[in-house]
RNA sequence: GGCGCGUUCGUCUAGCGGCCUAGGACGCUGCCCUCUCAAGGCAGAGAUCAGGGGUUCAAAUCCCCUACGCGCCA
């Protein structure tokens, strides 16, 4: 075993639920250790005291117990809701909040070397700076005026109540090169880089700084993150330099868009990862179509079986432009998964739905037997109920299909001599009746089209459904009889 | 505004100098199967590889410029 082995972590910042783009990029984390046996991070990034929430917290966890990506270090899943989260791991405490002395310590220790200082200037002389900067037509980047204060005016500064943020102080000259694992070499020239903030005037680490600390001290060995990223990384790696730190690896990853060619965002609909399990997507679909959006292999393989995305993955199949969240695509695989599973399995899955339908006291076997009749036809597990309930509940007539179907000239006819040929049928199975509706046809010299559509509608209230004579075996004799008589009724102009 | 990244069918993508009259997938169209809807099978439409210059015997592939999109600085 090499010593260094792979680690790679998911550091969301606990401000809402898992994004669509979120979710991505934990997937291509865990992909990654989980195919060099490595270790899969959580670390939650809640130095943002203001919009982190617990609930945030709970989304998260959850969002990701859902899609099955499964982290080997990182706060333990809270069976209640609520204020701590115990956490598992050798480099706990995971959530930066709680890891606010090592941030200190590092502070102090660039700041005792001189690599970086105390800076007093306000929001609003900063403002004013970037504002007369654009105006000059110049880059609005801090013009480094705090660089050179003495102790005594240091001293007079803080005496006179000002509050001071702490800023990096970065090299003036050469460049800063990203080694980037899916772009290549990416250049910055240092004279456009400015001296960051790392730590705020309340003396809480800033991102660019908590995010060195944590991933040097938690041993990441790459980091796998978005693409709105690339410009923060010469400005780490300048702090991974003065902190005597060797660097990780970096790879980032292209954006998300919608359909418009915007940043994929809520006005673009469902970007939630729990609102695609309440649509009735599976896990296993949302993992296949998210590796697929910035990732191929080379034979554009499109459905991965089992492993086989972990055994596959790799980051040079990783594209450098940005994808468009496709959501035909998203539901025909969704159909793909449905149909490749058992149906036992499709009953389990579709029980919350059922439930939600009011379709929840059916038996098992009853409404397993009515699943098996349309599983090949379901996309979405929200949409079984609505394909079965017509054996269980009374039929619910669609205007449309009574019209064109039912008030076809002999429809009725056929209803009520068919009705009287039926109830006499035994047994009552799929075999006897496909043999004795046909002969009925032949007899009345009808096409099997003028029996077949009225008896679909008549006892599903539809025209599209399951294979007729699986059905009618199913609904068994009495019920069809009796929407025989329903829909005939129906017929009847209204006394 | 500066810097950075990107640009192959509507969409996801293959392609890493000759195998490309550019391949696959979703979607779309037609046909077949068929009791409907699906599923499946077959066929088809759809990309002058963002545009323009080079380099080369040869470029979607390498270099430069332009345009457009996106990201970061906020």
């Amino acid at each position: 075993m090499p010593s260094v082995s792979v680690r790679t972590r998911f550091a969301p910042s606990p401000t809402g639920f898992l994004h669509i783009g979120g979710a991505r990029t934990a997937l291509f984390n865990w992909l990654y250790a989980r195919r060099h046996k490595g270790a899969f991070i959580l670390r939650i990034e809640d130095t943002d005291e203001v919009r982190s929430t617990h609930e945030s917290v709970d989304a998260i966890l959850g969002s990701m117990q859902w899609l099955g990506l499964d982290w080997d270090e990182g706060p333990l899943l809270s069976k209640s809701a609520g204020e701590g989260w115990e956490e598992k791991g050798a480099y706990a405490p995971y959530f930066q909040m709680r890891r606010t002395e090592k941030y200190r310590k590092f502070l102090s220790e660039l700041l005792a070397a001189g690599k970086a200082y105390r800076c007093y200037c306000t929001p609003e002389e900063l403002d004013a700076m970037r504002r007369r900067a654009m105006l000059e037509k110049r880059p609005p980047r801090y013009d480094g005026r705090c660089r050179g204060l003495t102790g005594a005016q240091r001293q007079a500064l803080e005496a006179s109540g000002k509050k001071a943020s702490i800023r990096f102080r970065m090299p003036e000259e050469g460049a800063t090169v990203v080694s980037d694992l899916v772009r290549g070499e990416v250049s910055f020239e240092n004279k456009l880089l400015q001296d960051f903030v790392i730590a705020k005037t309340t003396g809480g680490p800033t991102y660019n700084f908590a995010c060195v600390v944590d991933d040097h001290l938690m041993e990441i060995t790459q980091v796998i993150r978005g693409d709105e990223h690339l410009s923060n990384t010469p400005y780490q790696l300048q702090l991974y330099r003065a902190l005597g730190w060797e660097p990780p690896k970096f790879a980032h990853l292209s954006m998300i868009l919608g359909p418009d060619g915007a940043k994929l965002s809520k006005r673009h609909g469902a970007t939630s990862v729990l609102e695609y399990r309440s649509q009735g997507y599976l896990p296993e679909t949302m993992r296949n179509y998210l590796a697929l959006l910035g990732w191929s292999t080379h034979d554009s393989q499109q459905l991965f079986a089992g492993s086989e995305l972990i055994a596959k993955f790799d980051l040079e199949g990783c594209q450098k432009n940005p994808a468009t969240f496709d959501n035909q695509k998203l539901l025909w695989m969704n159909g793909e998964y449905i149909r490749k599973m058992t149906l036992e399995k499709l009953v389990d899955l579709a029980q919350p739905f059922l439930d939600q339908a009011g379709l929840g006291g059916v038996p098992r076997e009853g409404m397993a037997s009515a699943v098996r009749l349309e599983h090949e036809k379901v996309k979405l597990l929200s949409e079984v109920p609505g394909l079965v309930d017509f054996f269980f509940k009374d039929v619910a007539y669609d205007p449309k299909a009574v019209d064109k179907v039912l008030r076809a000239p002999g429809a009725e006819k056929v209803l009520e001599d068919l009705g009287a040929v039926l109830a006499g049928l035994e047994p009552f199975s799929e075999k006897t009746l496909e043999s004795r509706i046909r002969a009925f046809c032949d007899e009345k010299n009808l096409k099997t089209g003028q029996v077949f559509h009225p008896v679909r509608v008549a006892v599903s209230g539809r025209t599209t459904g399951p294979s007729l004579f699986h059905m009618l075996e199913l609904l068994g004799k009495d019920k069809v009889l009796n929407r025989f008589e329903s829909a005939r009724r129906l017929l009847q102009p209204a006394a």
